[in-house]
RNA sequence: GGAGAGAUGGCAGAGUGGUCUAUUGCACCGGCUUGCUAAGCCGGAGUGGGGUUUUCCUCACCGCAGGUUCGAAUCCUGUUCUCUCCGCCA
């Protein structure tokens, strides 16, 4: 959510904003709107401070008569008190409304472009995709040849896109997991393992849509509880309504959490196995920092997740986020996408992470701010988040891209000390 | 899951419907006083919104959300968290 006055004050610039994303907002409505609320407040704030003048005074009153008098004024100033109030109660929903719909702004370098055509390669992995000597098999057949994947199991107990892991693949998982727990505690990440749920409101401050038709979220009945998209629900959700103090940021955390997508309006699309499910695991980053460190430390994120990647020696792209497909909360956005040799014809890039710098939009939303010791005030933090590993998508990666003509996987050196295996299969 | 107790400013802690502003102490900041130190005296100090424009004014905030009342930290309802006890469970 971008602030109001902000809004106000730059009108053509958020307008400009929209259009660059591709999202349509009643930009005058809102500030018709607010006109009139704050005229309403004005009015609402005078006759209550009347009111207070009168109701302390009353206790100074001895005389019945007189008394009775008083006490009616008052009663009359809180009526017209509550009429004014209940004016700006309905605006303010209204603006509310408008308000959250509007998108963060973008960072002047984000590529603009209504979708993802105009994303903009910036980089590549250390490793090249490989040339194979033999024919290259995807991950689903890898995966049931060796009975690592059980698509059928998972539709039996539970439906279409979900899944059981079985054998030694379930070593490989805990094993990218564990790798990434031990180098991101290195990088000063405190780790964690999340509640897999979260109030509505909580998503919602996030910028997620947990309710509607659209929604890509499970709700749990008769509760204001979701299965979270994403441990990035949770993590910043961790110190909503909190104040922090400056000294203790940036604030780096980490968490392991399982994903639950519905991926409503997704059927059709290529996905082939692991790739779109509705479940799976993943290890997120989550930043909380001030507004001048949050630049630097996307890259950060950013150098992290093609670390990660290139130990797990796999090729990879990273891709600038055009404006249109940058989505609400993200002011830039990164994409790591991997090389799957088993996707499409020959092989396709197929994304394995997203890194956002969100500034200050979910952080207002979700009323997290920053002290700075001896200054007055307080200001709202900068979040960021990253994906380590989203489990089922590097694994498709590691499968795909170390396999062997036998059908075996071949583990890469960093994984070794997890697994405990120089290959799986 | 059940019963009880509690939650007040950075901290401690008073405040059972109105007396000028949430008492007081510690810590903090400024000033004054004192031959050092210690102490003393005076004053200030939170967060958020609105107005005014450099000086203030005003409103809201006593875990959170509602309610009663002209008026609520105080009364009522719900809720969260903490502590104690009981039950159950991994």
């Amino acid at each position: 959510m971008l602030d109001r006055k902000f809004i106000l004050q730059n009108l053509p610039a958020v307008k400009q904003n929209c259009l660059d994303r591709g999202v349509s907002c009643e930009l005058d409505r809102l500030v018709e709107l607010e006109q009139q609320r704050k005229a309403a407040d004005t009015e609402a704030q005078e006759f209550n401070r009347q009111a207070n003048e009168v109701a302390k005074s009353i206790g100074a009153v001895k005389d019945p008569e007189q008394r009775a008098a008083v006490v009616e004024q008052g009663r009359s100033l809180r009526s017209h008190k509550d009429a004014a109030q209940r004016k700006v109660d309905e605006l303010e929903v209204e603006i509310i409304a408008i308000q959250r719909t509007i998108p963060n702004m973008a960072h002047p370098a984000a590529p603009r472009g209504a979708d993802d055509l105009a994303n903009c390669e910036v980089a590549r992995g250390k490793h090249a995709p490989r040339t194979f000597d033999f024919p290259v098999k995807d991950h689903l057949q890898l995966g049931s040849e060796k009975g690592w994947i059980d698509f059928e199991g998972g539709a039996r107990t539970t439906g279409q896109g979900f899944y059981f892991l079985a054998g030694e693949l379930v070593l490989l998982d805990l094993a990218i997991q564990q790798m990434a727990i031990e180098y991101l505690m290195q990088r000063g990440f405190i780790p964690t393992i999340t509640p897999d749920l979260a109030r509505a409101d909580i998503l919602e401050g996030i910028g997620f849509m947990p309710r509607g038709p659209e929604t890509q979220v499970y709700s749990v009945e008769q509760t204001d509880l979701c299965l979270i998209g994403t441990a990035e629900i949770t993590l910043g959700g961790l110190y909503a309504g909190q104040t922090l103090e400056a000294e203790s940021l940036p604030l780096r955390l980490c968490g392991i959490s399982h994903c639950y997508r519905t991926e409503a309006g997704a059927a059709g699309r290529a996905s082939r196995g692991l790739y779109r499910v509705h479940q799976f695991t993943k290890v997120e980053m989550f930043v909380f920092c001030l507004p001048e460190q949050s630049d630097a430390l996307h890259e950060e994120l950013r150098d992290i997740e093609c670390e990660l990647f290139d130990l797990l020696e796999i090729p990879y792209r990273v891709v600038d986020t055009a404006t249109g497909d940058l989505g609400g909360p993200a002011y830039r956005k990164y994409d790591l996408e991997a090389w799957m040799p088993g996707r499409g014809q020959q092989g396709e890039w197929g994304e394995v992470t997203s890194t956002s710098n969100c500034t200050d939009y979910q952080s207002r939303r979700l009323n997290v701010r920053y002290k700075e010791k001896d200054v007055k005030g307080t200001h709202f933090v900068h979040t960021l988040n990253g994906t380590a590993f989203a489990l089922s998508r590097a694994l498709i990666a590691v499968l795909e891209n170390h396999q062997q003509a036998d059908g075996s996987v071949q583990i890469p050196a960093a994984l070794q000390p997890y697994l405990r295996r120089t290959k799986i299969g």
